[in-house]
DNA sequence: AAGACTTATTGTAAAAATTACTATATTTAG
DNA sequence: CTAAATATAGTAATTTTTACAATAAGTCTT
């Protein structure tokens, strides 16, 4: 084996994790996806579902695999987010995670720990615990791109139900940014998505039922290339 | 050494990069700094200038370092683009990188190619070679996010001289965005700005030349403070 | 079944911003 | 001094945003 060969093989001393931000929405709250460790480090702290990628494995890959043994979920799209590299992060080695992230509807799926994951649960992020590793800023700084993505793109409603009043989409926004709305400045500006009206209404509440509706992403799709439109809340 | 030992430990085979995409803005157009390899891999192929990261280093100053190593350049500052990890990216190994990226002033440095980096040089976007490695996809990726942070942050002064004129800046936009603008129009959405007008003319042009302005950084974050102003172009 | 109540939904008018276009001023070149 | 080129400012029509008011349509109570 050259010197150069050694000198090099100096730097193949590491390893690498994804994290899987996953978020949802319920109840007016926008949580996250959280697993309790069962092994060590961080033994029975909650933590973002994550591990080691396998050496030949592609991080997109990893991501999935990794979420469905955590808890279950399976072909859930998930969008990078940032890179944590900190040397002091893991203090087993010197591992750097690759944030991802994803927006569902809680409903859809069901959540169930495996694998070493001890539990695994819905958590609002109004009251997020303590963190095994830097997972508090892999966390917080995911939200913050997430936030980001919701004032630039429709992406809302891979969180709220395929069903959905105009008042819940509001209320979403305003639990995002932290603002309240006017009611029908807000439908005047949701206009331009063509949200699909739907012959039913909301149901067991307690005065007039509101309206239903969906969102058509196809048809988002072409007014954005025919009309060269650009949504912004 | 315990099985449990030897398991995790053949994660510990992987290494990391950083690529610095630096972006600079001269003669119209926007020019990336490229370096030309001087080692194998892909050697004498024109490449982002980048390096594995010790494993004891943080990201931010591995890129510094590297930076400074392959093209004299120092005191820029970088921020995280995205991370490619793909597991064929590398010939030698498994190596992902992440992409750190800044904008600077071409005038205000001196470049210098060192370490195994053959040359180094600005290279016009519209015509940038075949590069090595997957830096193709990790520049215009990050051309991308560079157009989108053109889009909501006014950056672009870190691309222009300190000193410029209103044409000047407008161009930078029209170049990024594809687009043609209107003069008088786009003076009327730069205004929340409150760009500096100074006591200084443009030189050695064979018109009316026109006014330099410069850009107050402080100003604009007390007004993005204080009137909650969101810049957009 | 009527009326009170609550919320959904629509409308309107003032204010602000964007857009398209015009007019004027200022400098260089010859 | 004049022509050419470009900087700079202005204007008016249009569109978008905002604040607020009015009406409609269900549920609940009696």
């Amino acid at each position: 084996m050259s010197l150069y060969k050694i000198e090099i093989n100096d730097f193949f001393t590491s390893a690498f994790s994804v994290d899987c931000v996953i978020f949802g929405y319920e109840e007016g709250e926008i949580k996250a996806l959280l697993i309790q460790r069962g092994m060590e480090p961080f033994k029975h702290f909650w933590a973002i579902p994550g591990d080691l990628v396998y050496p030949n494995e592609d991080l997109p890959d990893a991501a999935s695999r990794i979420l469905l043994e955590l808890t279950g979920l399976s072909d859930v799209e998930m969008h990078q987010s940032n890179t944590f590299g900190s040397p002091e992060r893991h203090p087993q080695g010197r591992v750097i995670t690759i944030a991802y992230f994803a927006l569902i509807r809680i409903t859809d799926f069901e959540i169930k720990a495996s694998s070493w994951a001890e539990k695994a649960q819905w958590v609002s992020l109004n009251d997020i615990p303590a963190l095994a590793f830097d997972h508090s800023t892999i966390l917080s700084s995911t939200y913050e791109l997430l936030k980001q993505k919701l004032t630039y793109e429709p992406i809302c409603f891979e969180l709220l139900p395929e069903r959905f009043t105009l008042n819940e989409l509001q209320q979403l926004y305003e639990y995002a940014f932290n603002t309240i709305m006017d009611k029908a400045n807000f439908r005047k500006k949701i206009k331009p998505l063509h949200l699909t009206p739907l012959n039913e209404r909301q149901k067991n509440v307690k005065h007039r039922p509101a309206k239903l509706f969906k969102f058509d992403q196809s048809e988002y799709l072409k007014s954005v290339q025919d009309n060269n439109y650009q949504f912004k809340m």
